[in-house]
DNA sequence: TAGACGTGGGC
DNA sequence: TGCCCAAGTCT
């Protein structure tokens, strides 16, 4: 141990060596990881970094294996329905991604001989890929000395040199340190040491310094306040909006779905008919009007409640048996329902009109999760 | 450029 | 329990 109370800052160099010491002793196994000294297919780095997108290695995991399973490379993906790769989605979120990842692999596969571009530049060019995904892929896949820089390396890099400012304005001066510290060699593996230690390490809530073998050298861990950082900008609120979804039930059971236009909120993706979310609550009355199809609609006592990232959902149920058969949008058995590609507030809505058969008593009870 | 865009898990 | 946040991208 040294006898000075502050040392000199490690150099880059240095830092990195003693990272990629750590990862080779540390290293996650993941399904998307190659074996040591391999390099793993670019198909799947691509895919798992899609994934990996605001989502948990945890989450992603099934999925992972699943779309691997079904469509073992970019061609077989490029080839498939984009309404199958909505399903195999469903639950994933942010459901643009798997309208890019789709886009992405006919774009490979048709204009790039079905191999992914191996520099930055080209990988930045494809759906869906934006500049953290370019580099990871570039790194990782293809060996190139590229920095991405997720929400784990602006933390861990906040915290190295002690960057005060709060993000998102401290972006552009973390990513200057971030590629500061990329070393000539490994950026793949660099990159995926930097990003596991912010994922076990470094964590947002209470790091575990005394593991971390940048501690010698972090700035926020001299000075006490590693966890304060990164700092943010204060959250807006989030606003509530409210709808009123119809639950229609045609005579041989089937339920009236339809599919929500391309682009948007849960875009692509099928829907429980609803009227507009509004701020404003809608009356019984009002929301009939709306009603997709003629039936004597009866409300279900209760709502169901869905956080979105940008607003909270509450939506009433109104249930109505018709024998309309002209409804824009698609009659589907009960039994059919897990064929179709219903985000998870969908399948709240089901589960909570379904527990409630056309003329059963409504249910008293307010669904939340 | 700031807001839109999902969901589930941890505390 | 409600808030935070997770390997971001697009417009």
């Amino acid at each position: 141990m040294s006898r000075t109370t502050q040392k000199a800052s490690p150099k880059p160099p240095a830092l990195a060596a003693t990272l990629l010491q750590w990862y080779d002793r540390h290293r996650r196994v993941l399904p998307w990881r190659a074996l040591p000294g391999k390099r793993m297919d670019p198909y799947r780095v691509w895919l798992s970094e899609i994934m990996l997108q605001q989502t948990t290695v945890a989450t992603v995991g099934p999925y992972f294996t699943r779309f691997l399973e079904r469509w073992p490379d970019v061609k077989a993906l490029a080839a498939a329905p984009l309404d199958d790769v909505l399903h195999a989605w469903q639950g994933l979120g942010y459901y643009a991604r798997a309208r890019n990842l789709h886009a992405c692999a006919r774009v490979v596969a048709t204009e790039h001989g079905g191999k992914f571009p191996d520099t930055e530049e080209g990988l930045l060019t494809l759906p869906g890929i934006g500049a953290y995904t370019a580099a990871a892929v570039a790194a990782i896949a293809f060996d190139r000395k590229a920095a991405p820089v997720d929400g784990n390396i602006e933390r861990v890099v906040a915290r190295l040199f002690l960057v005060r400012t709060p993000l998102p304005a401290a972006k552009p001066e973390l990513r200057r340190l971030a590629a500061s510290l990329v070393p000539e060699t490994r950026a793949g593996d660099f990159a995926q040491a930097a990003m596991d230690l912010g994922a076990t390490i470094c964590t947002p809530k209470k790091p575990k310094c005394v593991l971390c073998p940048w501690r010698e050298a972090c700035r926020a861990r001299q000075e006490g306040v590693a966890e304060t950082l990164p700092a943010r900008m204060p959250k807006k609120t989030k606003p509530t909006r409210r709808g009123v979804a119809f639950w229609a039930v045609r005579g041989d059971g089937a339920v009236l779905l339809r599919r929500r236009p391309e682009s948007g909120l849960l875009g692509g993706m099928m829907e429980v008919p609803s009227t507009e979310w509004r701020g404003e609550p809608w009356s019984d009355a009002e929301a009939r009007e709306a009603a997709p199809v003629a039936a004597r609609w009866r409300a279900l006592t209760g709502v169901v409640l869905h956080s979105f990232t940008h607003f909270d959902l509450e939506l009433r149920i109104l249930v109505g048996k018709t024998a309309a058969r002209t409804a824009t949008g698609k009659w589907v058995q009960p039994q059919a329902l897990g064929g179709e590609a219903l985000p998870t507030v969908m399948k709240k809505v089901i589960a909570f009109a379904s527990g409630a058969p056309v003329g059963a008593p409504s249910r008293k009870v307010r669904e939340e999760e």
